[in-house]
DNA sequence: GGTTAGCACTCACTTGATTGGAGTGCTAAC
DNA sequence: GTTAGCACTCCAATCAAGTGAGTGCTAACC
């Protein structure tokens, strides 16, 4: 049952209408304001058609149509037009980024900020996981006889630090041999290969055994707790401005759902895919997400894909414009990331 | 016009009665639930004098009455009994932050966690200012040719860092220099106060002019933006559990006072005066926030005060209840933070 | 055979009237 | 000063009738 030209446009018609109004569209409607050139009528037999196809649903027999799932999906695939960015949008995009381009946890956290101002929808960034990049810098500060700073620093330039307890004083000299030794041994490792491999190869490089299990003992510690899940969330705000969430309860369940990082996490970790991936409404599993829909792209840095952005709204989202913002929104964010790794 | 036993005994009983159930208060409610030896009528005789004095309100003249801004704060001050919390209580909240008591940012970001679980209100914490905190440590550490990592380190442990670009390419041993000079002369001072004398002075001491232009000019590009509005919230989830905001437009203005990290600024940092405070209603200028309350405290290290922790809900709070997990927590916090300096 | 006008029908939503109940204020008696 | 009694007010829930948007079906049209 391929769909015609014209079942194609009615169902377009519908959806956009849909889309814009939050009311079910009827078959005058359609008529009026999407010059197809028939009747309501006629259209009234496409619109059956496409309900028994399951394209179309109704919410009660005398109302008029909304899209279904089904339908949502076709809309994406083939029928919507994304929108095109000016220059001009495009270039304030960029500058917005741009002005926070050093700092790379600001980056991350300012794309999810822009693109909930530029959709208009609850955005969320996944940040990436440090433990997977490479080490530009593993250094001590020291703090005082007990403490010791742990600075971690991940290419591009992302910065996490942890304050660790030593297990005897240390003197300055025995941290600085330390820090000698990790820039000697772990720049360009990922925090995840410092494995039980390396730490007896460097064991076994340096005499010094006792500052060595000390040393090693910190690293441990300071690292055990990197954040992995790092998600940035942002514009839950306008889950209110959408007429489906006027219904307190139904907002409450979603909010309980976005509260949770961990539930956040495994949304959007489903797949690392690169490229734009649209999930609709019960195609996602999670409980309390169906009438849900997540526009995501992934990000990467010298083509290997770290993160992700992407917009959560009502399965009655503005798809056409959704699309081309999260789409250019992580284009820039590569470029930006990729650009400040090879500073 | 003080309030005679009775009245208050009244008073008290309308306000515990709606805090609880969020209906207006009649006078047969409070004869049968709270065991005055009065009759209805007689109650309703006091409660017309107590609206008249304004501690009382009718929504609509043939429902009960509710306690007004004024009656709440009569209540806050002379009637309610604060809820003692058991030791057992005490030692989880202890032990729940103490959890995290090494890395400072985690410490009061878990406080806000800790008093939005326990109060379900939502909580507001506003971390210290680190201009205002004595450096510890601050140090640079060197990226790659273009590159520095400046590290702060404020007592008792507040860590930031920024990537700052420097003008010239810097050799190890001048990164080296700068940072045994930092050490020298900016440990214990304050970032505020590392203003234009004691950049001359420095000037004027090192005999390299060159290399301390550098060194001033990456400090002030480097603590031009630290962060001085620290504001975490949390729980705003419990909002949606108040019959207050059942109305969605109603969450829509207070939510966009709460995303607003400068309004909430304000909100909170009329006074840093020490103790708790209770702000109810309309004592509240900001916009939107009138049908709310506050409870704060505030916390200091070592005697000084450097920030507050509050619980943001409607003025029907169970003011008995939070008054008691915002001290307590802000006493944690407070000890947790000093012993932090003392080891 | 596809298209369309016409028409009966469905169903949510609005409006207005009715009712029940919770609560009050007032008065008169205790 | 306290209380029982009573008339009164007003909200909230319920119901019936009317309205209007939209449909499906049929028969006529091109």
């Amino acid at each position: 049952m391929p769909l015609n030209e014209r079942k194609r446009q009615i169902l377009r018609a519908i959806t956009n209408d849909y889309i814009d109004t939050a009311e079910p569209v009827g078959s005058r409607t359609i008529a009026r304001r999407y010059g197809l050139g028939v009747s309501p009528a006629t259209i009234r037999n496409e619109m059956a058609d496409l309900e028994e196809d399951g394209y179309l649903q109704q919410p009660h027999t005398s109302a008029g149509r909304i899209p279904s799932d089904k339908g949502y999906r076709f809309y994406v695939d083939a029928l919507m037009d994304p929108e095109e960015l000016s220059v001009e949008e495009i270039r304030k995009i960029r500058e917005a980024l741009r002005a926070e381009h050093r700092q790379m946890e600001e980056l991350v956290h300012g794309s999810a900020r822009l693109l909930a101002l530029l959709s208009q929808y609850t955005s969320i960034v996944v940040a990436p996981d440090l433990r997977f990049g490479a080490i530009r810098r593993l250094q001590l500060i020291p703090l005082d006889e007990w403490h010791v700073l742990l600075v971690l620093v991940v290419d591009p330039g992302f910065v996490q630090s942890r304050i660790v307890e030593t297990l005897r004083p240390l003197q300055l000299h025995e941290i600085a041999r330390m820090n000698h030794f990790f820039s000697q041994r772990l720049s360009g490792l990922m925090v995840a290969d410092i494995g039980s491999s390396l730490v007896g190869e460097m064991r076994a490089e340096v005499n010094d055994e006792v500052l060595m299990t000390e040393a090693l003992n910190l690293l441990a510690r300071g690292l055990r707790d990197i954040k992995k899940e790092n998600v940035f969330l942002d514009g839950t705000i306008h889950l209110f401005n959408q007429p489906e969430f006027r219904d307190i309860n139904k907002v409450k369940v979603l909010l309980n759902v976005l509260d949770d990082e961990k539930m956040l996490w495994d949304l959007l970790s489903d797949a690392f895919i690169s490229g734009i991936q649209v999930t609709i409404g019960r195609e996602n599993q999670h409980e309390g997400f169906q009438d849900c829909s997540l526009v995501t792209a992934s990000y990467e840095i010298d083509g290997q894909v770290v993160g992700k952005v992407g917009v959560i709204g009502p399965t009655r989202m503005d798809y056409e414009r959704v699309v081309t913002i999260v789409e250019c929104i992580a284009m820039n964010l590569s470029e930006l990331l990729s650009d400040a790794r090879r500073h």
